[in-house]
DNA sequence: TTTACATATTCTCATATAGGAATATAATAT
DNA sequence: ATATTATATTCCTATATGAGAATATGTAAA
């Protein structure tokens, strides 16, 4: 067998640095593609598939306008991510064992 | 150029499914990596890999004991992901805009 | 010492990218 | 209609795995 996607699940698709980038640039306020491209320099199709990838699993979401692709942001949907991380708070504590 | 090594950081560590799981089945003891292969049902190379890459970016700890390693969860490492996920917290209430 | 057990490492292979280049698609402007 | 702009997609290639098989290493038991 070989590798897993990077596309199957939010955990995955944050692994990847350039998209980890690409989501805190939108942190502010939703941009374009070519936006993007000139905050991060990179070549627009590098940024255009890394989009695809945290569109897939709904990181980030498309609002069309004219010739136009603004991308934002969904919190919302890296809370799988808060909530395994959560199981190990109450572990901190006996960290020292 | 191709992709980058999972082994890099503690964010591409996590990606993948199988060390999440690892980890998961460390949560309430340390164990060694026979235990760990009889819960996980994997063979035992495959979860001595997985093992190491965890290892090289401090998710785990070994401990020696005879001819036993036991494994061991550092929460703490855990915490440059819980750091990027916070700036998102903020983001939230705006989230509907 | 020989054997058995626990674990790590090496080798090989199939596969999934990530990125560049070129192209396709879609919308707007001329 | 044509050119231009914005973005996505396709094709190609180099590379990094993940898994299995075989082997190495280390330790304890007989």
């Amino acid at each position: 067998m070989a590798r897993l996607k990077t596309t199957s699940d939010v955990f995955s698709a944050i692994g990847e640095p350039k998209r980890r980038q690409l989501i805190e640039q939108l942190l502010i306020r939703e941009l374009t593609v070519n936006e993007l491209v000139q905050a991060v320099e990179w070549s627009q199709p590098t940024v255009s598939k890394h989009l695809g990838v945290l569109r897939k699993v709904n990181i980030v979401t498309e609002r069309k306008e004219g010739k136009f692709r603004y991308y934002r942001v969904r919190p919302d949907e890296l809370r799988p991510i808060q909530t395994w991380l959560h199981q190990f708070e109450a572990l901190k504590e006996i960290s020292e064992r």
